[in-house]
Parts: C-alpha cells; sequence; structure tokens
DNA sequence: ATACCAAGTGGGAAAAAGTGGGAAATCGGT
DNA sequence: ACCGATTTCCCACTTTTTCCCACTTGGTAT
C-alpha cells in the first residue's frame, strides 16, 4: 500500500525522487497522467489496467454521458505518459504535465493507497489543511454512502 | 487490549519508546496516521487493514471518481506512516504527523483497546479533566443509543 | 540495604536515501 | 554525415535514517 507525504525536490532536469518506500510497489515503469483537482496521478502498470479497462467501458455503470465520457477519457488517456524509474529511483516529469500543476523546485510526493499523487508542495499543504478541517464530516457522509 | 496512559519523552530524532505492555500486541510494524481530535492513531496491520478496506473498495468503484473519496483518501492515506517498531520498542514519528498535534519534547501514550493514541502531554491531561466531568453523561448517552 | 532486572532514554557509527552534475549516447536539423 | 542540443546513464557528495550499544532510573527480590 502507498501510504504517506514526501517533500521531495524537482532539479533542472525535471527529476523527482520517488520515495524508497514507494519503489518496490511502483517496479520499473509507471504511468503518469493529469489528475484531478491540480496535482498528477501516478499508478502502477497493473493498477492502470485497472483504470483504464474500467474508464474505457462505457456499459459500466459511471454517471457519464457517453459524450462526456469520451472527453474525460481524452483528458485521462491523451496526455498520459509511460516513464521509466531510473536505477537509483527517480521520474522524469513530461513538461506539459509541470506545467499544468505549477511545479517548480519543490513538490508533495503522497501515496493514496492504491496511487501516487505529485503536488505542488504549497498547494498540497494548503488542500491538506482544508481537507483536514473537513474529515470527520466526510467520513461520516462516506460512511453513510457504503451501507 | 491496549489500555492505560503513559507519558513518554520524544528525543531529537523523533522516538517514542511503546509501552512495554503494548509490544507484543503491538507487533513488528504498526501504521500510524492522523486522527481525531488532535491526536494521532496508531493501528496494528491487522487493524489497518480492517479500516482501510472499508475506506477504499476499489474492487467496485474506481476511487479518485468522487471528490469526496479522494480527499479523504488524500486525508488518511496520504498522512498515514507504515512504522517499524525497533528492537527495544520505538517508534519513529514523521515531522508531518509530530507538527500536526503540536508534539515536542513529551507525548502521552494511550492504549484505547483496539488501538494506540499518541497526544500533546499537556493536551491530553486538559482534555482527560474535561472528560472526566462529563464521562457519567457520556456514559449515559451512549447508552440510550445503543438500544 | 544492596544487588538485580526491566524499562526508558540518549548518542555514535554505519548504512541508506536524496540531490547534483558530468560524460556518453541519442535525436533532429541542416 | 556533421553539428548542436537534448536525453540518458552513471558516479559522487551530502544529509538523513537506521542500527546498535551504553547509561540511567525505578521497582523487586534477596
Amino acid at each position: 500500500m502507498l501510504i504517506g507525504e514526501y517533500i521531495h525536490t524537482i532539479d533542472e532536469k525535471n527529476r523527482v525522487s520517488m520515495p524508497a518506500k514507494f519503489r518496490k510497489e511502483l517496479g520499473k515503469k509507471i504511468i503518469i497522467t493529469p489528475g484531478l483537482d491540480s496535482c498528477l496521478f501516478i499508478f502502477t502498470l497493473k493498477e492502470w489496467e485497472k483504470v483504464s479497462t474500467r474508464l474505457s467501458d462505457t456499459n459500466t455503470d459511471l454517471s457519464f454521458l457517453k459524450a462526456d465520457q469520451r472527453n474525460f477519457n481524452r483528458y485521462m488517456f491523451g496526455r498520459a505518459a509511460e516513464v521509466e524509474i531510473d536505477s537509483i529511483g527517480r521520474i522524469l516529469i513530461p513538461d506539459f504535465l509541470k506545467d499544468r500543476i505549477g511545479l517548480k523546485n519543490s513538490a508533495a510526493v503522497i501515496g493514496v493507497g492504491d496511487r501516487v499523487e505529485i503536488w505542488n508542495d504549497k498547494v498540497w499543504s494548503q488542500n491538506a489543511d482544508v481537507v483536514e478541517k473537513q474529515a470527520p464530516e466526510l467520513a461520516e457522509k462516506l460512511g453513510n454512502e457504503k451501507k
């Protein structure tokens, strides 16, 4: 399971270290996509298979109109990249993804269970503060839905 | 069963001793997360599995399609850590969790049945005073709800 | 009272993780 | 094919983390 928060630098070559604790689970290649909420999503190849089959299956109960779904898929697939992890655990962030979320020198690398997220570190900490306040009611809300 | 209150120091390396009486039950690795009410929760791996599978059931839904789910997962997983207990029973508290509840030199380590909580010791003793006074009426309230 | 044992605390040395940069390889354009 | 620019690979430095050992304290048994 991918969990925890790490603040890592992005060097002039657009490299970011994956936390040592993530490396085994991530494997040698990962898929990086523009995520939701101004961060990037990183999936293991295995997770990506699940995600992509699920997204492209128009018969599922995803609450999208089909046109919407096509556009969403363009968003998720069209700008996804397969990226290798180098021998000491770093990945290269494509420029267009870096620009999208305003990354500069420092990134927050977050394990969110089945995926990793990359945030501008400032945006992450602001966002975390907001979510922290909401957490109890979110917990309750989700708890009710799951029944 | 994890019970009792212990005041332990946090050294400059962010280490805290788990009470000797907890060690057997905690095992070799634990999960530490931001809890509710400005303390940290420590779960055994077994407890954590129960908690985390209930939170993110990725087999039925993609965990990132709903905004609430994303935010809650960021909170629960993003700010959690898997931590080893060292050979003499200490754990390392990640900086971001230490900061969150304002830990400095001294922490209250509390057994709460199936989990351990870490408190700023001052906050804990204040909180304990308040709860002590409320205890009778809390008991009554819970008694009514349980019917 | 004293010696012993268990629990908690502190710190030094070794190992690992993260960061930076140079050299080799690749790509693209002329 | 050649040149310059970009990317990839590898090595080296620095900082952080981990591991291990030793000291201290408080309780217990002799």
